[in-house]
Parts: structure tokens; C-alpha cells; sequence
DNA sequence: CATAATCCCTCACGTAACGTGAAAGTCAAC
DNA sequence: GTTGACTTTCACGTTACGTGAGGGATTATG
């Protein structure tokens, strides 16, 4: 409820109280150069005029739906930035924000339910910790291979078991001793099957598609493969080129 | 894919590439007390062993449910910590800041409707800065009388034109005028009435009960009091009792 | 009209979660 | 022994203000 134009002159702290902000917030926006008001040159005040106001109103609307200072900074003060252009992008990433935020409910939900649920025992050692298909290494994985829970199994490994462990670091090892063989070899073969047949016990059913993708992911991302490697060099590469020969036979079985 | 527990020492690099993460960040966590590996006595190097590892997993893990490290830290380190309440609490402030975003997003599409569609002629004026129905008064004054969209008036005066501008100050003077009036008697109801057909022609239409709401709200709400105010003193004390009279004169009508 | 209560101003540090150099020591390789 | 890659510890920058600190100006009251 303005007066008549030219005859508003507010200080700072009627103009806070006026729109529901704080002074310091003036304070600030007159520092960045926002919204900048008139100031007494005897006083220093800071003189708040109605068309002040105005422009306060689409900071503060701006402000709603979320953006920041800078980008409001030059919608308001460039007349050729094109808002329509700028709303449709902000909307865009209000709705990535959006489904991040739907993704982690999704996963607060699964978490609760698990730890209320007691799970069954099937998957009580896959929450012990909390569910890690959810892991570092997800993100990355489904950008290459999408969404087969490739990597799963190297997840649950980081949270399994001693003993499995062990069985785990086992199969490497024997897997290390023949890696300078030819992977379509038997020996090498029968070496990655047992990896296959460990990995569908005690994790996800990998498709042999799946399967070679997880291979693939040994040697390209460099995470997997520095630690595949310290069982001895060049395994990573070994175990991928044989899970390859692994997965193409098992289709062609079929 | 840890290895046998205990002979695993990895350094800074090493575990940020193997989890997708900063150096810097480890370093933050380790500043915190977040994560803080052992140290080379000698080199100063920093010793991740596999239960680091292990604790980065789960601080990575909350992280992904949007927790803050100082949570994580409690979260982690406390084993009294109830992880599920706090999950649960979690949930709630998921639910809410989705459910800001959706308000959000609303409003971004209502004005982008707004600037390409060039609106109805009825609404141009309405849109002609941005939809200030979304406006600071909105939230308190929806907390004090729920949706009604009881200052949308107002709002929308801070936006008009400067001759409905002044067709509203006129109304004020009057009433100014009569403010020393009993607020039942017919002058002062006669002047209300100009303010409730004024603001129902020009804005919303108020209900009887809505139009007292209003009422209520100049003199509870100083931000309001203040301005209307400098018109004549009390004289939001005035329209709030006459407006009061009018709508429950109105009411008994019907 | 003096004094107290407000209100105004300008620094300037604190917040969360790191990013980004800078200066300097360490390690493996050549 | 020197380069290159890595490590360390400062320490300032980022966003949108909050929160005093210290010191004038305005307004209210005795």
C-alpha cells in the first residue's frame, strides 16, 4: 500500500518491517549493489522512495522461486536479459531439484523400512551397515552402463563379511596366478566362473551381459582396476577380457 | 572392493579416487573430525586403513540423504544415536523442502504461462511487473486466516496504477476524515462500504467474513497500521471496527 | 534542555562444505 | 641430483545474510 508517488521516504527499518525482511538484508542488498537507495549526505541514512520499493518486490519475488542475488542482479538491472529465457531454465533446475529430492526420499524410505523390518535375512547383511546400493560408485556406473545394477556386488563387497571377504580375496588370488594365460582359455575360464558363480550367490544375478559390463568397468574405471591390480598386474585386464569371453558364450549357449 | 582387513593404507589420492571424492574433501573431514586417519609419524602423510574406508562409506551414504557432516558426525560417532528417529526427522524435512519446490515450480510455470500467452486483458495488469500474489504479506497473513486470500488487495495495490493509486488514497482521506465517527454509524458505513466495493471491483472478491479478516489484519499487523496510519491517526483502528460492523451487518443480511 | 532510549551507520567476523591456489616438504624415477 | 608427482599446512573465496561492536544522530521523556 504505497502513497502517492514521490512522497515515500522510509528508513531502513520501516522498509524491513514493511515487506517481512531484516535490516542487515537492506544493508546487504545495498552492498552488492541490488537494491541501492538514496542517502542523506548529512546523515548517511539510507532513504527508501517508493520505486525503491517497487524493485524490492521483484528481488523478493525473484527470491521465491530461488534465485540467486547475481542472476536477480541482472534481470532487473538489464532490460534486454531475457526473462522468459531465464525462467524456463531455473524451472529446469527446480525440477532436477526436484527428482534428486524424490531420489533421496525414495532411499530415506527404503532405509527406514529395512531398519523398522528387521529385512529378511536374505538381505539383513546387505543393510547392516545401511544400503549401499547407493554407493559412490552408482552414479558412474549407470552413466556407462545404465541402469543394471552392475557394480552392486563391488559395493556389498565394502560392506560384507570377513568371511566372504576372504573368498573373495581367494578367487583373486588364483585368478592373479593364471592371469598371463589366455583368458579363452579353460583354465581361465574355469577361473572366472567360479568369480561368476561366487558373485550370483552371494549378490545380484548378473545377467552375462551384466556380467561383461562389470568386466569392462575393471578396466575403465581406474578405481577398480588399481585395486584389482594389487592382487598382481595386469589382472584387471585379465579378468575383464575373460569375463567378455565368459559372457559371450553363456549367450550363445542360449 | 576392500582387501584383507588391516592391509589396506592408502593415501589421500588414493581413497579419493577410489570413492569419487575431493583430496580436499578428505581433508575437510579430517579438519572436522569427521574422518581422521592415522598419520605417518615421520612424513605427515595421512594412513587411510579399510576401516576408514568403512566409516567413509556411511558418511557418504547419509550425504546422499542430503544429512549435514555435523549430523553425520553424531550419527557416526555416537552409537546411542538413534538412527532411525533421526532418519525419520530427516524424511520430514525431505517432504517439506519437495514440497517448497513444487510451490515453486508452480508459481515459475503461472508466470511463464503468464509472459507468453500476453495473458487476458483482465489479468494483464495483474502480471504486469510478476504475480505478486505471491508477495511477503501473503505467508503471515495466510498464518492469521488460513487461505483466504485476504491481502491479495493489498498486494496487488503495491502494482496498480497510479490513478486506482489515488482512487484508493482518496478513499483513505475520507475515511481519515470520518475517523473520529462511531464506526457503526451510517457515515462511517457508508465510507466502509466505498472501501469494500472499491477493493471488490478492482480485486478479489471478499466475503463478508474476509472483508473483516482484512479488517483484523490493519491493526494487528503494524506493517499495515503504520501505513495506514499516516493518513490520520487511528484510523486503522477506525476501518478495522467499521469493517468489522460491515461484514457482520452483512452477514446477519443474508 | 539534558539525558536516555532508539535508530542509524560502518566495519568485520561467523556460517557450510568445500574450491582453489600458494609455499614447502617427500617420494620415486631418471 | 634433479625433475615430476605427491604430500602437507595455511588461508582466502564462495552465498546470503546473522550477529554483535563501536560510535554518531534522532526521538522521547523527565
Amino acid at each position: 500500500m504505497l502513497l502517492v508517488k514521490g512522497l515515500v521516504r522510509l528508513k531502513v527499518q520501516d522498509v524491513a518491517q514493511l515487506v517481512g525482511i531484516s535490516v542487515r538484508t537492506l544493508h546487504h542488498y545495498d552492498e552488492i549493489g541490488l537494491l541501492t537507495p538514496e542517502k542523506d549526505p548529512d546523515t548517511g541514512y539510507r532513504d527508501y522512495h517508493d520505486e525503491d520499493l517497487t524493485v524490492l518486490q521483484h528481488i523478493l519475488f525473484f527470491k521465491t522461486l530461488g534465485f540467486s542475488l547475481q542472476d536477480i542482479k541482472e534481470i532487473i538491472h538489464n532490460p534486454d536479459y531475457d526473462q522468459l529465457e531465464a525462467l524456463k531454465l531455473h524451472r529446469k533446475m527446480l525440477i532436477d531439484k526436484r527428482d534428486q529430492l524424490n531420489q533421496m526420499l525414495e532411499t530415506v524410505d527404503e532405509t527406514i523400512r529395512a531398519q523398522e523390518g528387521g529385512v529378511s535375512m536374505a538381505n539383513e547383511e546387505k543393510f547392516k551397515g545401511f544400503d549401499f546400493s547407493h554407493n559412490p560408485y552408482e552414479a558412474e556406473a549407470r552413466e556407462r552402463w545404465g541402469d543394471a545394477k552392475v557394480d552392486e556386488a563391488q559395493a556389498n563387497a565394502m560392506q560384507m563379511g570377513e568371511d566372504k571377504q576372504e573368498q573373495m580375496n581367494e578367487i583373486y588370488r588364483e585368478l592373479a596366478a593364471i592371469r598371463l594365460e589366455d583368458p579363452a582359455s579353460k583354465i581361465a575360464q574355469d577361473g572366472i566362473k567360479e568369480w561368476y558363480d561366487f558373485l550370483n550367490n552371494y549378490f545380484t544375478t548378473y545377467t552375462p551381459d551384466m556380467f561383461k559390463g562389470l568386466g569392462m568397468m575393471y578396466v575403465q574405471d581406474e578405481r577398480f582396476q588399481k585395486n584389482i591390480d594389487q592382487f598382481g598386474d595386469g589382472l584387471a585386464q585379465f579378468m575383464s577380457e575373460a569375463m567378455a569371453v565368459f559372457a559371450d558364450r553363456k549367450n550363445s549357449e542360449a
